[in-house]
DNA sequence: TAGGTGTACCACTCGTGATAGTACACCTAT
DNA sequence: ATAGGTGTACTATCACGAGTGGTACACCTA
């Protein structure tokens, strides 16, 4: 489930954004599967049906979900492909951070093991799912 | 020279606490030399007296600087290394970076590159510098 | 027709960041 | 002793974004 940290600096509705973007990379919500309405994920968040809207807005935005008016919402067709291809800006985010571990003296061989580790973690979950 | 963007979303006392942060930890700024006075530092960054001394109450909160009532503010000795400890606490959010990325398919080859890539370059920065 | 859906407003509160200005205590060089 | 630089504290004000609360409308489906 999408969750909110109120803490967080990142917005509400972008929090929320990003969570959806990340169940369809996962593939725990499939294209072409519905959205929660803006009501009722206004309640399980307990957050205001404005700030949900807003999210809904901004995956539209993303080219994430597509509108049925007075039907609902729901995942577009492509849209993890999508997601996917946006998802290698964020390699520049990494290097960004890697950059500043190196000047920290901290050692690549730690980094490169941190890294495996994730990937091996990955792979290890995708398997149970296939099972 | 520390920057400021003014578009950013992280608050310009905290880019200018983060700012002094990379400095001390690239040698730029070496632990004992005064730091500028917050009218003079408010003047070079063309912002508010105010902003600046609420970074260098950050910059004091974290243990980086020290100050000499009547005189000026100086890097902290131990500076260098209470900034490398805190660094490995970045590790985390490189780890949650590294997680989404390998969730949305990036090869971990490609990650693994990025990573030499940019510890080669600080290590060639840093054999310029002992020149 | 009724009830659910998305969408579009509006007014309001609240917190944070930033600006502006003043004042005080301290140290140092003159 | 004085002047000028230093950090520090305080108040007031503004701007912006986020969030709340509420209303209204158009649309589709059962």
């Amino acid at each position: 489930m999408v969750t909110i940290d109120k803490f967080s600096r990142t917005p509400v509705y972008e929090q929320i954004a990003d969570g959806f973007c990340r169940e369809v990379l996962c593939g725990l919500m499939a294209e072409g599967s519905q959205m929660p309405s803006v009501r009722e994920l206004s309640v399980l968040l307990s957050t205001n049906p404005n700030t949900v809207q807003k999210a809904y807005l901004e995956l539209d935005r993303r080219g994430v979900i597509s509108t049925a008016p007075g039907v609902g919402t729901f995942i577009r067709q492509g849209a993890l492909e999508t997601l996917r291809a946006s998802m290698k800006a964020r390699l520049a985010d990494l290097a960004a951070l890697a950059r500043e571990l190196s000047v920290a003296g901290i050692a690549e061989q730690e980094v490169h093991d941190l890294i495996h580790n994730i990937y091996a973690e990955t792979n290890s979950n995708e398997k149970e799912n296939k099972l």
